[in-house]
DNA sequence: ACGGAATGGTTGCCGCTGCAACCAAATTAG
DNA sequence: CTAATTTGGTTGCAGCGGCAACCATTCCGT
């Protein structure tokens, strides 16, 4: 998809198009995958982050923000759920605005039945292909760069300044 | 998106999260950024293939395997770009059934006016925060993964031997 | 206390994507 | 030679995603 992009070196070049082909291909990978337990990738990780929160209960803001997607996207997605019974929408007491989405004990039976489907894609498609010690590199290395990732842009417009407080 | 999967080792784990994260950024992103030239990645993408093939002419068929893409969705791509000039069809004398599809000077135009901004996602996305060493060292590991993957898929339904001839 | 800005969220519209169904040409089998 | 399969590609439909516009509530400055 692209063998030597502007001015980039040789490896630069070669890393971001192993990212680029990585993007197009995981997630409608891991969607077709979970089809058969009548979830996408999304909402896997949705659910997920409701599962792992306090009370399994989020704000939809809140939802957003740990699945890096933006607000609407999962707006949109909580109504979804909440139309298959999976997740449960009550107002806020503290803000009039907001509402309280909460896993329910179907939401989490289909999540946690989803589960090793999700990670059998997670080896199939990479992990069995690395050794141990490339697990680890890989992992220390790209662990800071995706908790730098703003997905509020750094680009965007060019006004990026990521690097400011 | 996640924290724990299944029964993957902690490393395992960190390092499928740091993928799926990139995965749900990384095209966003893009497209976020290359729409100010007129471009989806994957247009930029399906346009770089035709730009670096033999006579700047391929089938759709090999557009959509350059791009890791179903045939259906290149098809409709391609319908899109030649309506707006960017590439024109031309039936092939050897196959009746298919078509060339031939990259135009418009099109290349559009293309190279699309590269520093391709490139400098690139670099503010991910390449800056990396020092050249461990960009060697993802690049060469990710290189063999990454040629493995069949987007026909290794999995789909269990049935997948992608190692058998 | 009041007007303006920021926050939390929803909605409409449009474009893109996937899948399944389909068609036509080409290849293989019998 | 004909029938069956495969290959190359297109199309319809339905669902998802992005963006911009919008509404309501809350926060802030004065």
């Amino acid at each position: 998809m692209s063998a030597r992009v502007d001015g980039l070196s040789e490896a630069e070049s070669q890393l971001w198009i192993s990212f680029t082909v990585l993007s197009q291909i995981l997630t409608p990978a891991l969607d077709a995958r979970l089809r058969e337990v009548g979830l996408t990738h999304f909402e896997y990780g949705s659910l997920m982050a409701l599962l792992e929160a306090p009370g399994r209960t989020l704000r939809i803001r809140e939802m957003a923000e740990r699945t890096y997607a933006p607000l609407p996207r999962m707006s949109k997605v909580v109504t979804r759920l909440e139309q298959r019974g999976l997740v449960t929408r009550s107002p806020s007491g503290s803000d009039a605005r907001a509402s309280e989405i909460k896993l329910t004990r179907e939401g989490r039976r289909v999540l946690v039945n989803a589960l090793p489907a999700h990670a059998d894609a997670a080896r199939r498609l990479i992990l069995d292909k690395l050794t141990a010690e490339q697990i680890e590199t890989l992992a220390s290395i790209l662990a800071p760069v995706v908790l730098e990732l703003d997905p509020t842009g750094p680009l965007s417009h060019g006004s990026g300044d990521p690097a400011s407080p």
